[in-house]
DNA sequence: AATTCGTTTCAGAATTTTCTGAAATAGCTG
DNA sequence: CAGCTATTTCAGAAAATTCTGAAACGAATT
């Protein structure tokens, strides 16, 4: 990693503690961020170089990076080497980001529950699981339900809304008829 | 693992798993799930029996999980023991746990871009890399912004906001003057 | 102050994950 | 098709993480 200014490498740095994380590994996280930081298209064997991993590593990573959509593939006229980049707009990156670890981390999830709510309860230990088991598949089905619908908004629209932050109560008040804004009252958590 | 009906037995043995994707590790999702599904509290004993895990393995773990908030202590009348139950509200739980993830993954990245963007460029490499920063940075700050507004408001606010779903754009067009839904024109990917 | 019951600590064992190097593969080019 | 160059695969090495058992600790009770 000789060939990397400071710079440049603190922040291939911090993305590989980062990586493990991030459900990455080190050195994904690691090419990723080299990508990102420069300026132009790498080939395999400067990853090699800049991060002084072996080569079969770069290439094992720079897979599955590309399966997570977070690195494409580039040519050169008259190059045969493969040349890697980073999808330009952050905002797409972001976007793949989430839905890469909705598909890992939720989806599994939320087959396990739907089965094991419509299963036969074997007793009042189960009817009470499969109780808490509704109420954790009702609150992830609102999120993704939530996420299905903001995910199609443009980029515009999303900054739109990001932006908008608090001043959505006001929204949200109009639009559900809540009345104005209470103190928490008992049972409420208020936050 | 034997007391346990198959129902619950799946429920937790499917948290190992999801456990290690989640930033935690196979016992912590287990025991969460167990207590999780638990019609009521359970000492460290009975976890111990419960998961076929050592007795040592069992404390560290329950620690942990009272760090993360995400599990309670609670006393009985006339027994010394420690008994432990998860959160009632799957609302405050799940706010919990998103707080929990951007402590642990967003903001020391935050803090490092904050760091290397403000550091002197030696070189036009580190002058773009700085850019691609700057622009991360920016996302990353807006996204979190909105999530701290968000985060404060109450169950049934948030709620709203969840069911507003696609809805939101009526209101997003309204509030910005973007005009009616345009077809995605060039330079945005409109997803 | 000794005993009992419950909890915690921590060195090292067991397991899992990640990485490497050598060999195989693939695809041009002359 | 022989000779190059570039890439991929995979068994096992290396490293990191997780788990255990034995011992230490603490606090209430006799």
């Amino acid at each position: 990693m000789t060939t990397l200014s400071p710079l440049v490498q603190e922040f291939v740095l911090h993305f590989g503690e980062m990586g493990s994380r991030w459900g990455m590994n080190r050195t994904l996280g690691q090419i990723y961020a080299l990508l990102y930081a420069s300026p132009e298209p790498l080939c395999a064997e400067d990853i090699t170089a800049a991060l002084d991993v072996s080569r079969s590593n770069v290439s094992m990573s720079l897979r599955e990076l590309q399966g997570w959509n977070l690195v494409l593939l580039k040519h050169r006229p008259g190059d045969r080497r493969d040349f890697f980049t980073t999808p330009e707009d952050v905002w797409q990156i972001f976007r793949t980001l989430v839905e890469e670890r909705k598909r890992r981390e939720v989806d599994p999830t939320l087959a396990v529950l739907d089965d094991l709510i419509s299963r036969t309860a074997a007793g009042e230990g189960d009817r009470h699981a499969q109780a808490r088991m509704r109420e954790m598949y009702g609150l992830i089905g609102q999120l993704t339900t939530w996420y299905d619908d903001v995910r199609k908004l443009d980029n515009p629209r999303l900054a739109a809304l990001l932006g908008l932050g608090a001043k959505v109560t006001r929204f949200l008040d109009a639009a559900t008829r809540l009345g104005p804004r209470r103190r928490a009252s008992k049972g409420e958590t208020g936050q």
